[in-house]
DNA sequence: GATACTCCTTAAACCGGTTTAAATGGAGGT
DNA sequence: ACCTCCATTTAAACCGGTTTAAGGAGTATC
């Protein structure tokens, strides 16, 4: 239970200076290779490890990245999206040996979160996720001087660089999916309009709907949680000429849809098909099986955790990187409407 | 974007020593009432904010809590509890400026996860959730001197205080509950025997059917997630004489379970009642509704921060925390058993 | 044999706070 | 006028690293 070997103490065991423990454990060039290997024996046998809060101090950097999360649980426990994405990143980090540090944002401004993440000198860069049309991050960050990456490309000039995973191609793969099942009256639960990837599958939606030569039978917003599913899908079952075909913009509103359809005694997919978005865990094991549109957070986090250290470690200009797309996956819940409505 | 003000700068223009300046901010007696005004009026002038950095090595701590997640996406995916618990976590350390650091352990062993943590100096404390029988990361704690706090009790010694959310009264509540609906035929799909709390609500499950004379038809080991929820639904499904009602360990595999029974021809809950563990966002929108058992994750959160941090703090004897109870919430996926079988 | 030049190593300053021991200064006592 | 005493305040060390400028020991050059 002896306190921690420092920097002196493996200096006074290698009979040479602190300088030059530092340097020979930076691998920095100008120390004698026998010098070297017997400052790095000593610092072996000593089972020293440099102190992060040393290092932290004199370099002037945190050796973590910070995520901020909005206080509301639905936005965290709901993307089944953070965990994974998480898991990626710490991918990335833990061999770097970075840490992540989490930020859940107060209910007022989020803006606070990264503020103190920014003041209290605890992360290099963050990951800025759920972008928002002119998103007032973006400011607030460059003003902060804080180094960031965005998940997926902001609507509007921004200096940092973007990590992508574009939601289109499934959005679109979905309407066409149902296209072709022989749907014509398709309907889309969206998002709240403020978010980017929102809006984008919803333009998406009306876009391959149009292609087609047919016209959304009504667009309703939700909020991407459970209730809102519920409600929006209710909705547009009371509608005079109902959809025979939803398509959500997330997985735990379609969940929600589909609960809500049954309960309102329509047989899934025969009176109603239904698709999803995120290809969650329980996706695959509600009945019947949820139609929905598959990314690779895991990945995301990876590459984003990437680009961030790029940024963080000095380097200009970094590229932006594209992920795969989302690709659809077809599950029971969708399938050729047999009821000819009323 | 000119440099961040130091304590020296403070110095400077309050026309006093740095240390002075140390004593004002931490609210230290010493200093003339007039002195101590002069000098927080010029920080706050300067806009100045403590380097967490330079505080951090200076007194030797990190001001900041860990909580180490295994690498199974699963696991922090799933538990509709991690997300609620972190934003009750969060809660108690935003006031008091500390940070919260995430870490995932890779996928050999956690046991990595904490020695970094703790050897990198980054937490104070950490949380030590999904405890297991004979927990081996509790003496490794002990040993590595980090402070920590059990999420509900370890099932032996722990030098540790805990805080407890007891899942007893909420498990029993459920048998008892189907018990008066008239089921008989009850069985049981667990969590993974190596974790405590799985054992605790198999055992009360037991202890529960036992108290009203019945046995239970089976119990079936799942491993939380809704794969293995499905697994453990056909087996049951598939005996000579299959249960009426399943009790599962979490919602995610009663959620899973529920959407197995009805691709097997059943109607919920007139063949079969199902109920789940949890109470997460989509239990109460399925078709039919979820009948959970509901504890409060947020409040469990910010209680585990505080007993931590009174633990870091230097604290002695701190006492154990005794949560609310998880309670009973009756939906429609429980209902008296019409099929006499055959 | 003195000067220059490498090459290697070290002492010391620095990062921005906290903390301890010592110094300063003014009031009160005689 | 001198000494004490106490309340304030300060200088300096310290936390454990990094970094820079200077020092020292060997060769090479002339």
């Amino acid at each position: 239970m002896s306190k921690r070997p420092t920097i002196a103490d493996v200096a006074r065991r290698a009979g040479v200076s602190k300088g030059a423990v530092s340097f020979a454990l930076n691998g920095r060039p100008g120390l004698a290779q026998a010098t070297v290997d017997k400052i790095l024996a000593a610092a072996d046998e000593l089972g020293w490890r440099p102190s992060n809060r040393a290092r932290s101090l004199s370099v002037s950097k945190a050796f973590a990245l910070g995520l901020v999360i909005t206080r509301d649980p639905a936005v965290l426990s709901s993307d089944p999206f953070f965990p994974a994405f998480i898991a990626g990143v710490e991918s990335v980090l833990a061999p770097r040996g970075q840490a992540l540090v989490l930020q859940v944002a107060g209910d007022g401004s989020e803006a606070d979160g990264y503020r103190r993440l920014a003041q209290d000198g605890r992360v290099d860069g963050v990951f800025l996720s759920d972008l928002r049309h002119d998103d007032p991050r973006i400011e607030l960050l460059a003003e902060l001087g804080l180094p960031a990456v965005t998940l997926n490309r902001p609507d509007k000039d921004s200096p940092f660089p973007a990590v992508t995973l574009d939601d289109r191609p499934g959005t679109s793969a979905v309407v066409e999916h149902l296209v072709e099942l022989g749907h014509t009256r398709i309907a889309h639960v969206a998002g709240p309009p403020a978010f980017v990837h929102a809006t984008v599958r919803a333009t998406v939606f009306a876009e391959t709907l149009a292609a087609a030569g047919l016209q959304p039978v009504a667009v309703e917003t939700g909020d991407f949680t459970a209730a809102g599913g519920i409600e929006a899908t209710r909705r547009l079952l009371a509608l005079p000429e109902p959809p025979t075909a939803i398509v959500y913009a997330n997985d735990r509103m379609a969940i929600a849809g589909l609960g809500a359809a049954q309960a309102a005694g329509l047989t899934v997919p025969d009176d109603l098909s239904i698709a999803g978005f995120d290809d969650s865990e329980i996706a695959e094991y509600v009945h019947p099986g949820l139609t929905t549109v598959r990314a690779d957070p895991f990945r995301f986090g990876a590459a984003a955790a990437e680009t961030l250290n790029r940024v963080v470690d000095g380097e200009t200009d970094v590229p932006d990187v594209e992920l795969p797309p989302a690709e659809l996956v077809v599950r029971r819940s969708t399938a050729a409407c047999l009821r000819r409505h009323p």
